[in-house]
DNA sequence: TCAATTTAGGACTGGTTGGTCCTAAATTGA
DNA sequence: TCAATTTAGGACCAACCAGTCCTAAATTGA
């Protein structure tokens, strides 16, 4: 057998690179060229990898989702209590670096790559639609399941752990976007001291 | 004096089914083409009477937030309760028919104008920056207002609506968002019903 | 009738887009 | 050495983009 010669990237890597970009310019926003500079390859190199423009996004989006939730998991893990667990996740969302692997603050506001492929593809392609459905359900389930823990996994306090994922689910949409609009960290800050102090949850 | 033909076309009418357009599409994703086809102008009269698209996008976004503004102003007055004024506020942003003058429900959501172009220009345009920050603060003190007024104005009670009226905002940019991300109206709403009842208003 | 103005519509430009195809060098195992 | 494979890079394509310019018809007041 000739095996030829072999591949000189991980494909990882060209995914996390292209989902920087994607990320901070949006789809359209993003130029075949961009994603050749950003990833390093040629233009054979990935076609023939990943296909087309679309394709590649997909599985930047996909990859998104996924490391979104596995983080979240390991913050509510690694939180004390469920107060401070809501107030990282909800900072971080201020301080836009979640889900960028390097953990520093993003020199660009970028919210929340599935809000902003939600809101730019809002209607024109399904496919994308379900891979943001399923991210955002799941990023719901950890809040509330966080949720439940800080009621003492009350098996009564159900529904009302999944309305108030729901609710701050929104938030941290809002927030997000308010970030990326130039509203100030420190009135943001403010909403979220106010919220998790209106939530019913034991000390 | 010799006067030349007059203009067949409103101003604002071609303003409002340009903004039409840009809402739903997004600057980069209408083009020209879009625009002429949706107010019926010629590309000769659309570039003598608004100079070129984004002058013309510029015009459309003011409009929207000056409509924006006074349609709240109109919902205050004409509420009987500051809940009720929450709530049909929220309840709009639902519908997704809010500053469509039709006053119908969409045919496609299409969230909060400002907010979209919040989000797609975060950076790149500070002259549309400022027009929509001027829209959100105008808009943040309409529902501080409502606030103030929800607690018999009592001025001790300024910080607290302020603060209030950026979480609510927050809420409200998350609410339009998640419609356009596919979350069912039925959940959303029981976030309203939940925000609204938590708020230490008198009756 | 005449000047002024707006209308519609097309020709055209210079640029960018995503995508395909091809060539030639590099690197592997056999 | 040889077949297999990936690499880089450029040529090329059809389509679209915003924007400019021009012509010719339409409509007005004077």
């Amino acid at each position: 057998m000739a095996s030829g010669r072999p591949r000189t990237f991980a494909e990882d890597d060209v995914l996390q690179a292209a989902t920087r970009t994607f990320w901070q310019q949006g789809y359209d926003g993003t130029s075949l060229q961009d994603l050749l500079e950003a990833t390093g390859l040629s233009k054979s190199s990935l076609y023939q990898s990943f296909g087309n423009k679309q394709q590649l996004f997909h599985a930047c989006v996909q990859r998104y989702a996924e490391h979104s939730v596995s983080n979240l998991r390991q913050q509510l893990q690694a939180s004390a209590t469920v107060q401070a667990f809501l107030r990282e996740w909800l900072g971080t969302a201020l301080r836009e670096c979640g889900g960028d692997d390097s953990g520093q603050p993003a020199r660009v506001p970028r919210g929340c790559m599935l809000v902003n492929v939600a809101t730019e593809f809002s209607q024109r392609d399904p496919q994308l639609a379900a891979i943001i459905d399923n991210g955002m359900v799941a990023i719901r389930a950890v809040i509330a399941e966080a949720l439940r823990q800080g009621q003492g996994n009350d098996p009564r306090r159900n529904l009302w752990a999944e309305n108030t994922a729901m609710t701050l689910h929104t938030l941290m949409v809002g927030l997000r976007t308010q970030v990326k609009a130039g509203v100030s960290a420190a009135a943001l800050s403010a909403v979220i001291d106010q919220v998790i102090s209106s939530l019913p949850l034991a000390e």
